[in-house]
DNA sequence: TGCTGATCATTG
DNA sequence: CAATGATCAGCA
C-alpha cells in the first residue's frame, strides 16, 4: 500500500482511498509515505493533516480553495477521543475583514468550503504519541438545511459586526456553531479591518472555527446505524 | 477540565 | 503578509 500519486477522479474513489485508511495508525501510514514522524505535535501542528493530505493525493499550499477543486471536496481531519468526540474545534478559513460590502453568504469562502467535506476522524487524545493515533472511518458530508441555516446565521452575524467595525468586539463565544477566533503566527501579526468610526485599524488577523457539539453532531450522524 | 486566545510550520 | 494544515496551553 502506498500513498496516491494523483487526486481521486471522483468522490466515490476519495471516499474508497479514504476508507482503506482505517485502522492504520498515523506512524504506519507515515512509513510507507516514507515520511518521518514527529514525536509530538507541539511544533508539526498540521502534521496530521497533511499526512492524510498526501494519502488521499490533494494538492498542499495555501490557496483559499477546496482541497479537490475538480470534485468540489474540502479535506478536513478530526481529532476525536476514545469516544468519538471532537477534541479540537475545525478550522474552516481565514475571514475577510475588509472589502465585504454587499459579499453574500452564498459567495462566502465559508459556504464554498464546506459545502462538500470529507471528514476523517483521528483518535487523537493527547496521552497517545503521534505514531500510534489511529485514523477512524471517513464519511462524507453536505450540510442538510437546518445546518446550513445554522452556519448562515452565524457567518451573517459575524459579518456585521466586521462591517460595521466591531471585529474587535467579536469573541469566540459569537455564534451557535461556528466562532472567529485569532489566526496567526503570533501575536505581532497585524492586518487591516474597519474600526469603530468607520475608519482602519490594524487588528489579528481571524479565522472561523466550527465548534465541537456542531462537529460531534456530523459524527453521530455519520455513525448513527453503526 | 474545557475553552479561548495564542501559537507553530510551511507555501505562494 | 495571507492562507493552508491545525494543536497548544493558561486561566476561568
Amino acid at each position: 500500500m502506498h500513498p496516491a500519486s494523483h487526486a481521486p477522479h471522483s468522490v466515490e474513489e476519495l471516499l474508497e482511498r479514504a476508507r482503506i485508511l482505517a485502522g492504520y495508525s498515523l506512524g504506519e501510514l507515515a512509513d510507507m509515505a516514507g515520511l518521518h514522524t514527529p514525536a509530538d505535535l507541539r511544533r508539526h501542528k498540521g502534521w496530521s493533516g497533511q499526512l492524510l493530505e498526501t494519502w488521499l493525493g490533494a494538492q498542499a499550499g495555501s490557496k483559499p480553495e477546496q482541497d479537490f477543486p475538480e470534485l468540489g471536496v474540502e479535506l478536513k481531519t478530526l481529532p476525536i477521543d476514545s469516544s468519538g468526540k471532537p477534541l479540537e474545534t475545525t478550522y474552516v478559513c481565514y475571514a475577510p475583514l475588509t472589502g465585504i460590502a454587499g459579499l453574500s453568504w452564498e459567495q462566502s469562502n465559508v459556504k464554498n468550503k464546506l459545502s462538500c467535506v470529507c471528514w476523517v476522524p483521528i483518535e487523537a487524545s493527547r496521552d497517545i504519541p503521534p505514531a500510534q493515533r489511529r485514523v477512524a472511518n471517513a464519511f462524507l458530508w453536505r450540510p442538510d438545511k437546518q445546518q446550513e441555516q445554522a452556519l448562515r446565521q452565524d457567518w451573517e452575524e459575524i459579518m456585521e459586526m466586521i462591517a460595521l467595525g466591531q471585529v474587535e468586539c467579536i469573541t469566540a463565544r459569537h455564534g451557535e456553531v461556528m466562532q472567529l477566533r485569532p489566526k496567526a503566527a503570533d501575536g505581532s501579526a497585524l492586518t487591516q479591518a474597519v474600526g469603530k468610526d468607520g475608519g482602519w485599524i490594524q487588528t489579528r488577523p481571524r479565522g472561523f472555527y466550527l465548534k465541537k457539539h456542531f462537529t460531534q453532531a456530523l459524527l453521530q450522524q455519520a455513525f448513527a446505524d453503526i
